[in-house]
RNA sequence: GGAGGGAUGGCAGAGUGGUUGAAUGCACCGGUCUUGAAAACCGGCGUGCCGCAAGGCAUCGGGGGUUCGAAUCCCUCUCCCUCCGCCA
């Protein structure tokens, strides 16, 4: 949620900021009324209440003498209507103003593209390499049937399309790389490693701000009113959900492992053959609680420990930097991850690092205590680190040899008992 | 799932309708003393919102109600604890 302290001192600014992501001024004009009305009545009320209070200490103390104090009663009960009255509209205006803060997207830091597509993104390096061998590129799902690692058909009887089964030396890889990646993310880049719930309430997810706004493209759980995590940032993010943390403990980093659940209600037919998009993925999730004069920094350092998964898999990548129409709605600055995937010719994204400033601790409510004994908001950032998927596709894409084996990276044989490459199963 | 008991400031823990925003202890911060530290003593010490400020309002798990006035009474929800049942 964006302050609204800043919508009151710097209106142009943000107006203007606000723009490069394609938001009208009315939106943020609308803010600034409500705020303007919400604070007249507060006066109001307040006031009142101030007189109510020091009336009723008075009545206490003459009814204690005995005296009369029918006239004084029935007057602060007039006066309690009128507060009542005052208080409802204000509740409205409040729920309104929320509403319509919550509508404005964070402000994109400056130093990013403008442009309201992917057509304005920038790459800005390249990772790994890449060349294409002499003899023919298979895809993932021809190189996946000959090693007998996928069952879509059997996935779609379990459950439904979009859920599909790996088998064998496959499953066996995807659980060495989310091994690897945790102990990479651990042992080498400082993280402490969390095994979440999958399955959270709604005020958790309100506070990551998947609802009220994504409800269509979550799995809900009806009876205990419980949703599916789409990503491991929900329950790790909110882990410090109204939470005042230790400022000489920042940054704090946390990563976890989890399945994700997203319906992507509408989604259907956009790029879904094989594992390029689907209802149910493993990922490895990063997420960092930071001292806001450090999270850009941060973000920096984010990207490169994302990147170095890739890097040490062996795997050609791109990292983007997003302009500001193409990011998230509480990303200030965002780089995407693309792995590329010659069987498939073309980039796949497999990881997002934003850096989300103040604007997801506001509405998370968490804060931390500064050096100077002041409490404020921390700022927040996550990266996938990374998505499983899509980086099997790209291995298996990439490493692919003429006789359909897999090499299985170095990295990855201590967590495979040593085996160096999937083989073919006949 | 059944029965009962709880939820108060960073922690512990008083408080059952009127100077209680909240005793007391611990923790924490500042000071005195000390070569330094400890102890002792003195002072300070929740959060949010409105206001240039003075100050005001709200807040004792959440929501609603009674009342001139609620931490305190009523309703409701959530969570925690104890006992019983069931169970990986």
């Amino acid at each position: 949620m964006i302050d609204i302290k800043k919508i009151r001192d710097e209106f142009d600014e943000v107006v203007a900021a606000e723009a490069r992501r394609g938001v009208e001024k009315e939106r943020i004009e609308k803010a600034r009324e409500l705020d303007t009305k919400r604070r007249q009545l507060v006066g109001e009320t307040e006031s009142l209440k101030a007189k109510r209070n020091s009336a009723s200490k008075e009545i206490g103390k003459i009814a204690k003498e005995g005296g009369d104090i029918a006239a004084a009663k029935e007057e602060m009960r007039k006066v309690g209507d009128r507060i009542a009255e005052i208080d409802k509209e204000l509740a409205q205006v409040d729920v309104e103003l929320r509403e319509t803060l919550l509508m404005i997207p964070n402000l994109p830091a400056p130093e990013i593209p403008t442009g309201m597509d992917s057509s304005a993104n920038k790459v800005v390096r390249m990772g790994g390499e890449w060349k294409d061998p002499s003899y023919k590129i298979l895809d993932h799902m021809t190189i996946g049937e000959k090693l007998g690692i996928f069952d879509f058909p059997r996935g779609v009887k379990l459950t439904g399309t979009g859920f599909p089964i790996i088998l064998g030396q496959g499953a066996k890889l995807q659980r060495a790389l989310i091994q690897y990646m945790l102990d990479l993310h651990c042992q080498k880049q400082g993280y402490t490693e969390m095994l979440p719930p999958f399955v959270v309430n709604s005020d958790s997810m309100t506070g990551t701000g998947q609802l009220p706004k994504f409800a269509e493209d979550l799995y809900h759980c009806q009876i205990d009113d419980f949703w599916l995590i789409p990503t491991a940032e929900v329950p790790v993010t909110n882990y410090y959900r109204d939470d005042i943390l230790d400022g000489k403990k920042l940054p704090i980093k946390l990563t976890a492992y989890t399945p994700c659940f997203r319906r992507e209600a509408g989604s259907a037919g956009k790029m879904t053959r094989g594992m390029l998009r689907v209802h149910q993925f493993d990922k490895v999730e990063m997420v960092n609680f930071v001292h806001p004069d450090t999270s850009f920094e941060q973000l920096e350092i984010l990207v490169k420990e994302a990147e170095e998964v890739l890097t040490t898999l062996g795997l050609h990548f791109r990292v983007l930097q997003l302009c500001s129409g193409d990011m998230g709605f509480s990303a200030a600055k965002c780089y995407d991850l693309e792995l590329w995937a010659p069987g498939e010719q073309q980039w796949l994204e497999v990881s997002s690092c934003s850096c989300f400033t103040d604007y997801q601790a506001r509405r998370l409510n968490c804060r931390f205590k500064d050096a100077d004994g002041k409490t404020k908001l921390v700022h927040t950032l996550n990266g996938s680190g990374v998505a499983l998927p899509r980086l099997m596709v790209a291995l298996l894409e990439q490493h692919q040899n003429e006789d359909g084996s897999v090499t299985i990276p170095e990295v990855l044989r201590p967590y495979m008992n040593g085996q160096e490459k999937l083989l073919p199963v006949k």
